[in-house]
DNA sequence: GATAAAAAGTTATAATATAACAATTATTAC
DNA sequence: GTAATAATTGTTATATTATAACTTTTTATC
């Protein structure tokens, strides 16, 4: 039921469930899931496209907050802490994560065109990521990897 | 001969080498080796760790060169899209191509204590990249892998 | 309810990156 | 060789992203 750049799908499911998610998470870890936690959560989440700090600004102003940048900040850390967000660092942007909880490596595969993003868990990636380090003797403690190219939907619309 | 966390290795022929490398890829793209860019190339390549661009801007005055922000900017985009640096972008730094002109796909490898990076190359990491984009329906265009965590050196310095 | 801890508000500023236009230098065509 | 053109660099200003430091408010604990 993950998002896989297939537009069609209920949305409002996607933010419901994060959001039930990060609520049950907030509560094994002793965590305050407070309302701007939430409302940041909520907002990063509304759409699969990662979205920059300073864009949910406004919308955390409209909602009677005080919306200066550490609001924010502290919303994304907070979540991020708890594997709830993801940062997306070759876009200075944050994403919702679909697979909370997960210990599985996933990847970020990126539209440059429409902007839309799918993580996706693969053990093959695990591996190869593994391989590579321990051949290094490298111990790994996180993994970014971000993959930028064509969705589905824009190689479509290409022709 | 590329660096791999060990300590010990003829740093200055490394730079040499990239300084070389760079000579040949311009010349067979008809681009120019200016001597901004070659003085940029140069500085990322004082070490094997990701470096910020604003850490350039003082040696480039040093060297004579006017040290705006842009001048930097220009010559490391320059020296990017040749493929002979990397962005590291969870760090918003840059580091040399140990691999420059390779189509295969690489790694970084990060310390987060001493900061050093090592680029690996790797099939599977490539193989599993292609494999987990297919099954999307995906087209790869850029690859940004990051692995942040302990170098073989800081993990031995820890006992 | 008093106390301590956590979270949010607030102000200021740091760090990173780019836009826009001018001046200079190199290349090409003649 | 010189004029025209293109590429590069200089320069000023500013946009964007992120954090520091301190205050106030809210929540949890005793």
């Amino acid at each position: 039921m993950t998002f896989t750049f297939q537009s069609k799908h209920d949305h409002h499911h996607c933010i419901s469930d994060a959001l039930d998610n990060a609520e049950k998470i907030c509560a094994e870890r002793g965590q305050r899931f407070t309302k701007i936690r939430k409302l940041v959560l909520e907002l990063i989440w509304q759409s699969h496209r990662p979205i920059g700090a300073y864009q949910l600004l406004p919308e955390i102003k409209k909602a009677g907050f005080n919306s200066a940048p550490p609001t924010v900040y502290r919303a994304i850390e907070f979540l991020q802490e708890l594997g709830l967000v993801h940062q997306i660092s070759s876009l200075n942007a944050f994403i919702g994560c679909t697979h909370p909880g997960h210990q599985c490596s996933s990847c970020f595969l990126i539209c440059g065109q429409c902007s839309l993003a799918v993580e996706v868990e693969s053990d093959l990636l695990g591996s190869a990521i593994a391989k590579v380090s321990s051949e290094m003797g490298f111990k790994v403690e996180r993994e970014h990897v971000e993959i930028v190219g064509k969705c589905p939907n824009c190689l479509k619309a290409e022709v």
